[in-house]
DNA sequence: GAAAGTAGTTTCCTGTTGGAAACTATCAAA
DNA sequence: TTTGATAGTTTCCAACAGGAAACTACTTTC
């Protein structure tokens, strides 16, 4: 008799996975959560703002990043019509929502830290 | 004058920015959550079991990421003295201080999917 | 003796991620 | 007119993530 999955077919974890997957994707990647954080400290700032801001990124990245999550309706981009143009973001309703799992995330890995520090590994 | 970093040069933001990090470096991959979430759901499982429970992951990957989960003492592996012999897997105690986390995601997944639908874009 | 179940490892390949540097374009100030 | 600030884009490249398939190794069942 072939084994089939017990726990993971119910539609209860079906769904609870594919949230988990949805908000992974939209996550994802080496700077989304230092932008966004930096963004709801920061309420509104400029490109080069945000490149001083975010250690360590590049424009590229920036860039690419900042098209992400204007996409996903988590941050929104304004052109004002000063000279020399400049560009504001500022994080929307929606970004301002993932506050409650932004400090789960940085609770969690703060913990995780002193936890290994204790035990002497680092 | 060259503009400085302000928001996130403060202690408190660089110490908050680390431990997202921290925890990012733990949990990143395709595969993670949904071992860990498996794993809390079903106790004790086998990697056969494993590999039934978790849709779409190959041997290669999940040998890979239990290694990973081990090593960060998330999830145990105990060798069964059977034959043929056979392997336990399952959640840590710590493991299980990332369920919070986890709600925490899979809540705010939930409510971009359904706030997605409510705007017709899927 | 062959099949099937246990638990993986190894190899080969592809697609994605992310960084450095150069480049575009506009405007203001010195 | 050169410097520097605004906001990016483009190109080229290296490293990593992850999948498919084959393989090891042991034991039990048919």
């Amino acid at each position: 008799m072939k084994k089939n999955a017990i726990i993971n077919s119910t539609p209860v974890c079906q769904v609870r996975m594919q949230a988990i997957s949805d908000a992974m994707s939209l996550l994802s990647g080496k700077w989304k959560f230092h932008i966004l954080g930096t963004l709801i400290e920061g309420n509104t700032l400029g490109f080069m703002d945000l490149l001083r801001e975010v250690n360590g990124i590049g424009t590229k990245m920036l860039s690419k990043e900042l098209q992400d999550l204007e996409m996903n309706n988590l941050v929104s981009r304004t052109v004002k019509n000063t000279k020399p143009i400049t560009v504001e973001y500022s994080i929307t309703e929606y970004g301002k929502s993932l506050s409650p799992l932004i400090d789960e995330l940085a609770k969690w890995g703060g913990a995780y830290r002193r936890s290994v520090y204790k035990k002497g590994k680092n």
